[in-house]
DNA sequence: GCAAGGTC
């Protein structure tokens, strides 16, 4: 009797074919490696009677790596890693020794049956399978078909018989496609990571990371989470206005309602809207309606929605999701975990797994009235012709499955009852309002059945104070109508369901692998996972996805791997060489590594050494960061800046000049430390705020401004604080007093290079907040040193006009900030208009003669 | 020490 070899993908399915095509009449045992197992049975084969032994592999059989030698980081250049090394298909799993297992089982034997998954890389371990066992099997009859492969869509009865009964051939081109992504994957994943790896590594003493990784789904992963980071990063907020009605009738508590124009952007538009609605004190009901609304009972459950649910509801990362499902699934208490199927297969036993629920108490009640009452047809989903849906297998407690393993049950059971259960429906009222000529509504929701959701409470929808009843034209009170402001507030970080649900739609990773690229970027310091399983990018995430961006963004860009996978179809669809995509796939790749080798070493130096700190450490902290806390590194290398490493924010300074901390004194706007600019040992020096520098607080505000030119109206270090009167050579600028100048007190324009000196040896020079009657400058409150005063009489203390007061005459001078020495314009004939300064507009009605006067004195 | 894809 001839023997006719069959392979499955995993046990379980060897098992599940087994039974079908042997009726339940074979025989089982375990085959030498543990792992998988064997099921004999007789029955008849292309005519003939024969012996079945169908068994299992377990995945792939074979992985790519590079040879022996090729995986020395310390001898090996990573550009070789595209095309010189060469590589070679070892065991996957060694213990497993499957190999030697299958060779064992197909010696001897005359046929091979392939009921491997049927997809791509199923294919692919479809010669892995045949390379094994090829060798050692009969040879078969000049011409005779020996090799079969049966496509199944799933697991039942009637698919594995069709399939038994229209066997076909393997796909090589199917197999040689996933060839060449193994091979497009090996080659550049190791090429980047250990060119980053080796070259951070040596450079960046606290990197805390041993492994800077790179690949085609992890890298897009981390890309997401960083893309959020930037948008909450470079949220502004906008301010907004509400229209808010609180409206009554009779004694009833006041209804809020909602404005049908939503928001307005400008509080004045918003003003006016309210004064309409006031012009009316009663609220019109113009409208009344009722509709009956469902929600609908869940798809059957896949692997991806178990995952959402997981991290979101549960608060189990997916990583720690599937090892649970496994467990489950091992232990026989859930069907099997990894599916992309929504739908269940026709002939699914509904009714006899709900059964098997019956008398858990949990949800015993739903499922005897389901029982009694009939199963509601599941919604049709999709079928991807992998495995059922993930359902229950046999009924569970608490007590045998421990805390997240009954918990997980608990969800998917309770899913599984929903998908059969009714949907929810609910009834949704809604009012519409009219006062005035706005139009507002006001809406609630009644439950009327409960369905599914009496499975899923989290879904149901809650029971609400019941609007009261109404007709058109019923009046309300109007209680309160106001204008309320809101701000438009930031994204949050992305939640791992959230990223979940990126990854599939971005066909980032499969079911199977969706957790652990996840786990990757968790496990290699490029993100956290925060209350709400939110993943917050690091520094080093941060940093190295803007370096990808700042060079290569297709890096990054989750197109990377679906651009790569087009083609690769080719090569599955006979339309392409396997070799040529492979080529040319890999000459991109090697050319974009080059480049990315090539800019790394200027462009992401520059980005990481303000981030870590390099051996031959620059910049060194010196103010703190408003939005952190945390100090700033101040980078003097031109251009010289400010960096927070945690925010990963830098901030320009004014060039030409040094920086230091000003006394710890922070900017009332941003919270940011105050920094003192100054020009040189002769020039002026006036405080900024970093952020405000960059980022101006107010509207009639310029970049590149500092505290001597902001209109803040109290801030003590604000041109209306310290300023003291026009400028007397340049138009626009406002001499400011440098309180810093002491003991050689002096003001600066805030504009040109002017600089006044005054009241040398002053104890204290301070801006009063009178004016001259005559200039209209700030007048000046200055106290004496009692030996040095030139005060008459001896005293010390004076409060007078810079510009006109005799007292101070001889204490004022005039000098440049620069060497360079400008010329007078105009003399006694200037045109007058010089108000005074405080960040005022000059009042052009007034002429000042005086300072005319005082622009001839000084020069 | 590296990728991503199977699966235990």
């Amino acid at each position: 009797m001839r023997t006719v070899l069959m392979v499955a993908e995993k046990p379980s399915l060897a098992q599940s074919i087994a039974r079908i095509l042997s009726k339940g009449r074979c025989t089982s045992r375990k085959g030498l490696n543990g792992a998988c197992s064997v099921h004999e049975y007789t029955g008849s084969f292309q005519g003939q009677s024969v012996r079945f032994k169908m068994t299992s592999v377990c995945g792939h059989v074979m992985s790519l790596d590079f040879i022996g030698k090729y995986n020395n980081w310390d001898k090996v250049d990573p550009a070789e890693l595209f095309s010189k090394a060469p590589t070679e298909k070892k065991e996957a799993n060694p213990k497993l020794n499957m190999v030697k297992f299958l060779q064992v089982e197909a010696r001897g034997c005359d046929f091979v049956v392939l009921w491997l998954d049927c997809d791509k890389e199923g294919e692919n371990i479809c010669f892995e399978v045949l390379d094994a066992v090829q060798p050692v099997m009969n040879k078969g009859g000049v011409r005779e078909q020996t090799v079969f492969r049966a496509k199944f869509s799933s697991i039942t009865d009637t698919d594995i018989w069709n399939a038994m009964n229209r066997l076909g051939e393997p796909n090589r081109n199917e197999a040689l496609s996933v060839d060449a992504r193994q091979e497009l994957d090996l080659r550049i994943g190791c090429a980047f990571t250990r060119f980053q790896t080796k070259y951070f590594q040596g450079k960046y003493g606290n990197l805390d990371s041993s492994l800077i990784s790179f690949g085609p789904c992890q890298t897009p992963t981390l890309g997401f989470c960083v893309e959020r980071h930037d948008k909450i990063q470079s949220f502004k907020p906008e301010t907004y206005w509400i229209l808010q009605a609180k409206v009554f009738k009779g004694k009833d508590s006041p209804l809020t309602l909602d404005w049908s124009r939503v928001r307005v952007f400008d509080r004045e538009v918003g003003q006016m809207f309210v004064n309409l609605a006031k012009t009316s004190k009663e609220a019109k009901v113009e409208a009344v309606s009722q509709k009956e609304k469902t929600k609908q009972r869940p798809q059957a459950l896949n692997t991806v929605e178990m995952l959402r649910v997981g991290s979101s509801a549960l608060g189990m990362g997916p990583q720690h999701t599937m090892q649970i499902a496994e467990r489950l699934y091992t232990q026989g208490y859930i069907s099997y975990p990894r599916t992309e199927t929504t739908q269940y297969p026709e002939n699914f036993d509904l009714k006899g797994t709900l059964r098997q629920q019956a008398n858990c108490p949990m949800w015993a009640e739903e499922v005897k009235a389901l029982l009694s009452a009939g199963l509601n047809r599941p919604r049709k989903g999709s079928d991807a012709g992998d495995h059922p849906p993930i359902t229950p297998m046999r009924a569970a407690s608490e007590g045998e499955l421990g805390s997240d393993g009954w918990r997980l049950y608990e969800y998917i059971t309770r899913h599984f009852i929903a998908t059969v259960s009714q949907d929810c429906r609910y009834l949704q009222t809604t009012i519409e309002f009219s006062i005035g000529t706005e139009r507002f509504s006001c809406g609630g929701k009644t439950p009327i059945s409960a369905g599914y959701t009496a499975l899923m409470p989290w879904q149901g929808v809650p029971l609400e104070e019941a609007l009261p009843t109404c007709q058109p034209g019923d009046a309300f009170t109007v209680d309160e109508i106001r204008l309320v402001e809101r701000q438009t507030g930031p994204p949050d970080y992305l939640t791992e369901a959230e990223l979940i649900t990126l990854m599939e739609k971005h066909g980032i990773g499969t079911d199977a692998s969706i957790p652990v690229h996840i786990n990757n970027i968790c496990q290699r310091n490029y993100v956290t996972v925060e209350t709400g399983r939110r993943l917050k990018p690091t520094n080093l995430g941060v940093v190295l996805v803007h370096g990808y961006y700042k060079i290569d963004a297709e890096l990054v860009l989750p197109t990377i791997r679906s651009a790569v996978e087009k083609q690769l179809s080719l090569i599955a669809l006979g339309k392409a060489n396997f070799q040529q995509v492979l080529q040319h796939a890999l000459d991109i790749f090697r050319r974009k590594f080059h480049y990315f080798v090539d800019s790394i070493i200027r462009k992401q130096t520059e980005l990481m050494e303000v981030s870590f700190s390099p051996i031959a450490a620059t910049g060194k902290p010196l103010s703190r960061c408003g939005k952190c806390h945390r100090f700033m590194k101040y980078i003097q290398a031109k251009p010289s800046r400010l960096h927070c490493s945690h925010c990963d924010e830098t901030y320009n300074v004014p060039q030409n000049g040094a920086i230091k901390l000003y006394k710890e004194l922070r900017c009332p706007l941003d919270d940011f430390e105050l920094v003192l600019w100054t020009s040189g040992a002769r020039g002026k020096s006036y405080p900024l705020c970093p952020y405000c520098f960059s980022n101006p607080p107010f509207r009639d505000m310029k970049k590149g401004m500092g505290c001597n030119e902001c209109t803040h109206p109290s801030c003590q270090h604000s041109l209306s604080a310290l300023g003291i009167g026009q400028c007397v050579e340049c138009d626009s600028g406002v001499l400011v007093l440098d309180p810093t100048s002491g003991p050689k007190w002096r003001m600066a324009c805030n504009k040109c290079n002017v600089v006044v000196h005054f009241f040398e040896h002053a104890h204290k020079v301070q801006v009063s907040q009178d004016s001259c009657e005559v200039c209209d400058a700030s007048l000046v409150m200055v106290d004496f040193n009692k030996a040095r005063t030139p005060l008459p009489g001896g005293e010390t203390q004076h409060t007078g006009c810079v510009f006109c007061d005799p007292l101070f005459q001889d204490a004022v001078e005039l000098k440049h900030a620069t060497m360079r020495r400008t010329a007078h314009r105009g003399g006694g004939a200037r045109r007058g208009g010089r108000g005074r300064g405080r960040g005022r507009r000059p009042n052009p009605k007034k002429p000042k003669d005086k300072m005319a006067a005082l622009a001839a004195y000084f020069v």
